[in-house]
DNA sequence: GATATTTGACCGGA
DNA sequence: TCCGGTCAAATATC
């Protein structure tokens, strides 16, 4: 069987991130006019989130087999036909959404192969770990070999009572130990409200309002404990045919008001505010939201971190807005 | 009593 | 065999 090589598969995912631009003009005009509905709105952002999904695997398999399950018709780009919710089959809407059914199809007992995604947390006072809108469970913790910290292990709450299989370790910075790595294992599956609030590109007020709520089938979602959503996109290098970097931003807590005709989520998105200008990192900063989650995240990719200075300390002031 | 955390033992990948 | 990750009993807290 014959697949795409590298540079095609980097074509295809131009091809596939224009057409998310598109996709976001053309919500952003949705959003402007109020007499839109919201099924509509939500439709589009389904196609754009299936879009960069599509995107994402792309680069993930990079040019390698991908078994065409039409179960999996989503993953690879399909715009889910049975709800508009069903955000490429995962509540997190992470950039990693994927991962839980890449497992499903290259089902891998190695612990390493589980999806990760690695924040670096400032703690409130230097001591505390500020919330990150998940219910964690502890489980253990262990030290480490060479670290002075010992390593925390949580699991979600909701693991036995929907599943849920998203697991974090904290571990804090020798370096700095108000800064704690934290590793985010798998995505959630435990259903929630999703709640985005988008940074203000040029003022603290959020500009923009948008509600995502995954319904479990035949249930209504009643957990309003969905509020971070880490969303990971990765930027093509035209000039670099031999990596591949990733642009990413988190941010949590969104709140989205639907009937605010002030929205511009395709601005936010698009914008490139004073921070990330000219970065391979987005960020946007839940500081600068209207969220009780006030704790900026670096989110890096084990990828990145892999590539990082052996000696980069967590205390570097450019880590932390 | 229910739930969460701690901690030593065990498992499994490298 | 080492060591990171998980389990489960004991303990703490509400």
């Amino acid at each position: 069987m014959e697949f795409k090589g590298e540079l095609d598969v980097r074509d295809v995912m131009i091809d596939e991130l224009a057409q998310g631009k598109e996709l976001i003009k053309q919500l952003q005009s949705l959003l402007m006019d109020a007499s839109v509905s919201m099924e509509k709105r939500q439709f589009l952002m389904n196609q754009i989130i299936s879009i960069y999904n599509k995107a994402l695997n792309l680069i993930r398999f990079n040019g390698e087999p991908i078994v065409p399950d039409p179960s999996f018709s989503s993953l690879f780009g399909g715009v889910p036909q049975n709800s508009p919710f069903s955000v490429a089959g995962n509540s997190h809407m992470s950039c990693r959404s994927s991962d839980v059914d890449e497992e499903q199809l290259r089902p891998s007992k190695k612990r390493k192969t589980l999806p990760r995604r690695v924040e670096m947390v400032k703690m409130n006072n230097g001591e505390e770990l500020p919330g990150d809108g998940y219910s964690w469970r502890k489980y253990g913790q262990k030290f480490i070999l060479g670290a002075k910290f010992r390593r925390g292990y949580y699991r979600c709450t909701h693991r036995h009572s929907q599943g849920c299989a998203a697991l974090k370790q904290v571990q804090r910075s020798d370096e700095d130990p108000t800064v704690s790595q934290v590793i985010y294992v798998g995505d959630h599956t435990c259903n929630t409200t999703i709640q985005i609030t988008g940074p203000s590109t040029s003022t603290h007020e959020p500009r923009v309002h948008l509600t995502l709520t995954q319904h479990p089938p035949q249930q209504q979602p009643q957990i309003p404990t969905k509020p971070q959503l880490t969303v990971q996109t990765e930027e093509l290098n035209n000039g670099d045919q031999d990596k591949f970097y990733f642009r990413c931003f988190s941010f949590s807590t969104a709140v989205i008001d639907s009937d605010n005709a002030d929205v511009d989520v395709a601005g936010w998105l698009l914008d490139e505010s004073p921070v990330t200008s000219g970065s391979d990192q987005f960020q946007a900063s839940p500081g600068k939201m209207n969220t009780p989650e006030s704790d900026i995240r670096q989110v890096f990719t084990l990828e990145e971190l892999d590539i990082l200075d052996p000696n980069f300390g967590f205390d570097n002031p450019d880590l932390f807005i």
